[in-house]
DNA sequence: TGTACATCAGTGAACGCGCGTTCACTGATGTAC
DNA sequence: TGTACATCAGTGAACGCGCGTTCACTGATGTAC
């Protein structure tokens, strides 16, 4: 029954990667350690050899989860046009895509309201994600209101977790796209009227704005 | 053994108002019958003599949380000073206090990452009190854009969780601060350049735009 | 390189626990006369 | 109004179930010689 070495890697890997995307779908508390190694095709004694408990599968899960998705938005961001990385992030994330297939997408909308219930570290790898989303939008819209910057991520989270959520299509379709809309002409929007203010692309603001409210499809 | 008519529909309605708090405060799938019981001073078996199955209270529960959550918001609205309604309405949803008093305040933020994973009754009800609370920012800013309504709704709620997720107090206060303030500025702008539009008290957007803009405490 | 032994990844049954739900029972309330 | 009986709100123990965790066991892998 051993394996070896590079086989029980394997396993704690994919154990990991499996429960970060049931953990994502079906919410922490409804995932339980047997359905995370049935997937695996394994009994739940193997668990206890790769971790110390459900608490640590679900922090490891957890940071995962957010590697996983700070790279998709990476991408993401780098695949786009220049001036419309924002436009596309924003797009990405507001999408019916993103919507419909939580278990590989953001956690911040899928764990927002029961994190709070969760222990110490769970929360602080949770607060780090944020932070780190925070700190894509503060890159992509340099020249924004720092206020709006918060608020467009409270947004993107919120409307997300609301398309998630609600019982009614149009309603969720509403959520996503009119999140979308506003926030991809807000965001390109200059902070206050200084004299002249350029990018570090030495383009004028405006020029960056009309770029980034361009009607979405 | 046996309570008159009237103490039994008290346990009834404290029942359902105390699973009310508890959900909000915990959530639903921490929060066993048990525990709501034990709130009343009464043991288990009592429940099933008001109440078909769990699903039923945690139904009415989160319909008595919204209701109550509107009737609190009505009553912020309606004691604001004139033009202030809106203003009066983010400072409130957006405060410490109501983060720090999830069992009495807004069921949305509470419930709105696991209700996904809960029978339509419940989704129906959660939804509803989503369009409720659009329905409310959609009568204090008439004039708004649309796509600016739904980004606001989306932007309170996901504000008020991240707010109650987050490790980090500052970041939370932020989240709280920040929102509220962007809002507060954003949805007192008119909808477009019209001619000469005014709301129904006569008044010109610039004026109530003005209003609601005085920076907060 | 081959052999003997220790290691340990994974199995599958068992553990205690809390859950939602059921049920026989109690005794005060409600009702029929 | 008073009495006899039926009703039923609440008790407390029990049920089956799934959970997280433990453990004796298996047998292929890894290692020492």
């Amino acid at each position: 029954m051993r394996r070896s070495r590079e086989e029980a890697a394997e396993t704690r890997r994919t154990a990991v990667e499996t429960a970060s995307k049931l953990y994502r779908e079906r919410g922490v508390d409804s995932v339980s350690i047997g359905d995370v190694m049935a997937a695996l095709g394994m009994t739940v004694g193997g668990f206890y050899r790769h971790f110390e408990s459900k608490e640590a599968l679900v922090a490891e899960a957890c940071a995962r989860a957010f590697a996983d998705a700070g790279r998709t938005e990476d991408s993401v961001v780098a695949s786009a046009d220049d001036g419309e990385a924002l436009a596309a992030l924003l797009r990405r994330y507001l999408s019916r895509a993103h919507r419909d297939t939580a278990a590989s997408g953001c956690p911040i909308p899928s764990l927002v309201s029961s994190v709070a219930h969760q222990p110490g570290s769970i929360r602080s790898t949770f607060t780090e994600g944020v932070r780190s989303l925070l700190g894509r939008i503060e890159k992509l819209a340099p020249e924004a209101e720092p206020e709006a910057r918060l608020a467009a991520v409270a947004g993107m989270i919120g409307a997300l977790a609301l398309a998630r959520a609600v019982n009614d299509e149009r309603l969720s379709d509403r959520f996503l796209h009119d999140t979308r809309t506003f926030w991809t002409r807000a965001l390109g929007k200059r902070r206050s009227p200084t004299p002249n203010p350029r990018d570090k692309h030495g383009r004028h603001p405006a020029t960056r704005a009309r770029h980034q409210t361009e009607p979405l499809p």
